[in-house]
DNA sequence: ACAATGCTTGCATGAATGTGCAAGCGAGCA
DNA sequence: TGCTCGCTTGCACATTCATGCAAGCATTGT
């Protein structure tokens, strides 16, 4: 996946020296389906690479959604797939996503220090 | 935001004990747009809270476009707005974020034992 | 060679969403 | 009371995208 930055190039208004980490739009976008985080949490909870009939018992959708899924998910750079004879085996490939994940944390805390204010957001207090 | 999980009722597949961190839907939908990526990276270059007017100057579409991609941002959690006379000045608050990015790569490493065999993911090395 | 299995891809369709323009609405000003 | 300013909202439209079905393709087995 190729993290790819959003143009700031007209905006006049500059401070310090912004995100450090782009924000991986493509990323968000495979990440941003209840199908797609269905067939991860699938894919974490078998804690093992899967057949693609496998990894559509997960959702209800057609098999050939959930394959279309799977390469969208490939694309981004969080699963990879092998194929063994007539079947594709799915795996969970995320230190890629992992590292991200950190940056961007640490991007956003470095450039806005964290106010009183707030609490209790997505889920966690 | 209410980070919600999706539904894996339907799955037969199961070993570990899966991601203990739902995967936030809505709020990765929010940050998969480039506006709305264009928008937080002027907030974040900014160092300050800007008003409507001046975030909009960061991406090419009209104003009314930046309102509503800032009240998305703002359904998500991760900016706040506060109206001073006729003004409404918006401002990052990604506590919540920073802790959810964290806490879901914590989840996905934990599950997923990182591989020798991925580099140079997600424009990382 | 032929058929069956497992997955992918082409095509059509409906739903979701980003966008612009115009109107509306709240706050300050004359 | 009007008027302007700053932002939001209603509406229409175009694009993106998820989905299902059918066909295609690669591999294996008979």
């Amino acid at each position: 996946m190729n993290v790819q930055a959003s143009n700031l190039d007209n905006c006049i208004v500059a401070g310090n020296e912004g995100l450090r980490e782009p924000i991986a739009v493509d990323l968000f976008k495979a990440l941003a389906d209840p199908s797609r985080a269905a067939i991860l949490g699938s894919l974490a909870s078998a804690g093992r690479p899967l057949r693609v009939s496998e990894v559509s018992t997960c959702c209800p959708q057609d098999l050939s959604v959930v394959s279309r899924h799977l390469a969208t998910l490939r694309e981004a750079g969080v699963v990879e797939s092998e194929r063994r004879g007539r079947e594709v085996w799915y795996r969970l490939e995320t230190g890629g996503l992992v590292r991200y994940l950190r940056d961007l944390a640490d991007a956003f805390e470095s450039c806005c220090p964290p106010t009183s204010s707030e609490d209790g957001k997505h889920g966690k207090k």
